[in-house]
DNA sequence: TAAGTGCGTCGTT
DNA sequence: AACGACGCACTTA
C-alpha cells in the first residue's frame, strides 16, 4: 500500500494551563508529543480526518488530566513503531509504571532483561517520542536523585510532584 | 558528608 | 569509534 506521509501525518495543538503542546499523528495513532515551546506552530490547513479528530479528543482529555496528576483517562492509540526493538521494549516497560511510582534506570534495565544496559536505557528514555503518556519522567537515578529529562528537568520535577512523589531537595 | 574521578557496560549514530 | 537522562567503587576535603 502506498502511504503519503505528507497527507497522513498532521500536528494539532493541545491547549493546557501550562502552555500549548503539539500532538503529531500518523496513520496508526499518536506518534509524538512536544512540550510547549516558544516557536510558533504552523497552522493546520489540511482537513483533519475524523479518525484523527477522535484520537485528538482523547489526547486533549488525557493530557489535561495527566498534567493535574490525575488517574489515566483513555489514551489515544500510541504509534511507537518508529523506535528500535530495544527502545520499544523500554517504552513498553515505562507504560507499566503506575502513576505515583518510580523505577531507577537499573530497574528498567532489569525489567527488559538487559540488566547491564543501564546507560542504554537512559538513551531510550531520551528518545521517547511521547513524554507524559509514556512516563519516562518516572525513571529516576539510583542515587535518589532525579536523573535527566530531555524536556527539561523542571518538567520532570513538576510531573513527579503532581503525582505526589517526594523528591530529595 | 559532599564532591569529584575512573571505569564497566551497551544501544545508537 | 565516540557518546550518553547510569551505577558503583574509590578518592579527597
Amino acid at each position: 500500500m502506498i502511504t503519503d506521509i505528507e497527507s497522513s501525518n498532521c500536528a494539532l495543538p493541545v491547549a493546557t494551563p501550562h502552555g500549548e503542546f503539539l500532538a503529531w499523528y500518523s496513520e496508526k495513532g499518536l506518534c509524538a508529543l512536544r512540550f510547549p515551546s516558544t516557536a510558533k506552530h504552523s497552522k493546520q490547513t489540511r482537513p483533519v480526518p475524523p479518525k484523527i479528530r477522535r484520537w485528538h479528543a482523547a489526547t486533549n482529555a488525557a493530557l489535561k488530566s495527566a498534567l493535574k496528576g490525575q488517574n489515566g483517562k483513555a489514551l489515544p492509540p500510541l504509534d511507537l513503531s518508529a523506535g528500535t526493538e530495544f527502545q520499544r521494549r523500554v517504552w513498553g516497560a515505562l507504560l507499566k509504571i503506575a502513576r505515583g511510582r518510580t523505577l531507577s534506570y537499573a530497574e528498567v534495565a532489569k525489567a527488559v532483561g538487559k540488566p547491564k544496559a543501564v546507560r542504554a536505557v537512559g538513551g531510550a528514555c531520551g528518545a521517547n517520542p511521547i513524554p507524559v503518556f509514556v512516563p519516562c519522567h518516572r525513571v529516576v537515578a539510583a542515587n535518589e536523585r532525579l536523573g535527566g529529562f530531555s524536556g527539561g528537568l523542571d518538567w520532570k520535577r513538576a510531573l513527579l510532584k503532581r503525582e505526589g512523589i517526594r523528591l530529595p531537595d
